[in-house]
DNA sequence: CTGGGTGCAAACTCTTTGCATTCGG
DNA sequence: CCGAATGCAAAGAGTTTGCACCCAG
């Protein structure tokens, strides 16, 4: 039962905090065996949900695709651009509502999660561009 | 070009809306095909997609299953308790964020999701019976 | 008539799992 | 040593798609 420390896990970790940005877990798979190749995919999809569970990262799901993988667990959210399917950070207050769905509902809440849909600036640009 | 008014559509979208819950598709197809079991399941796919996309529905994404659809399409979010796998409704005003989120960060929003995890209160009461 | 919609089954994507092997503590 | 973790390949869940046929307009 107890947990141990393997080179895999270091190397699954680092490589999500060393992407900036929100990879999915096959990206992360790609990355991680850049440098390691021998490393499979079943363990980083394992280490992933591991992380994920444990509050080590967030797991971000996305419409029509597959989910992403964010290091930063402080509370924030989502933007995703229907046009690029890049995902991006907001920041914003929610607490407060949890705290009032927490008063008025009864349930307990364990987690949240918010995302949002849209055209990001680059992709509106485009937009425009072709439209023009 | 011109989209076409089918039995299965009329019927698919009936039954979205009689079931008061928060489906599956795979609850949909099941529903629908005991009345008209003819009716395939890609088909249903395709119906619930279209009304998706065309907002006339909404997906739902829950963490590590199906998507849940909901025929109620005005601004509402959605509690999803982790043990039985229930989703409820919860209204809450999530609007001044979505417009501040605008306003902050260039986006164009044309949707989002806001989703909670946790226990119900019928859970937590039988999680409390079996620690006694 | 005509091409959008349907049914079927096969394909596809993403993710998980069984099992033998490896290796951290 | 011992069993948690890994690698592999195969299975699994959920969803989409190619194609021939059908039917709404």
């Amino acid at each position: 039962m107890q947990e141990r420390n393997t080179l895999q896990k270091r190397i699954v970790h680092e490589t999500l905090v060393a992407m900036a940005s929100h990879p999915t877990a096959d990206e992360v798979v790609a990355e991680v065996q850049n440098t390691y190749p021998s490393v499979s995919r079943a363990t980083v999809y394992r280490i992933l949900n591991k992380l994920a569970d444990s509050g080590e990262a967030l797991r971000i799901r996305i419409n029509n695709g597959a989910d992403h993988f964010d290091h930063q667990t402080f509370p924030h959210y989502h933007v995703h651009c229907n046009e690029c399917g890049k995902v991006a950070d907001v920041k914003m207050p929610v607490e407060s509502l949890v705290e009032l769905l927490k008063d008025t509902s009864g349930y307990q809440i364990s987690g949240y999660s918010l995302q949002f849909d849209g055209l990001c600036p680059e992709c509106q640009k485009l937009e425009e561009e072709r439209g023009a």
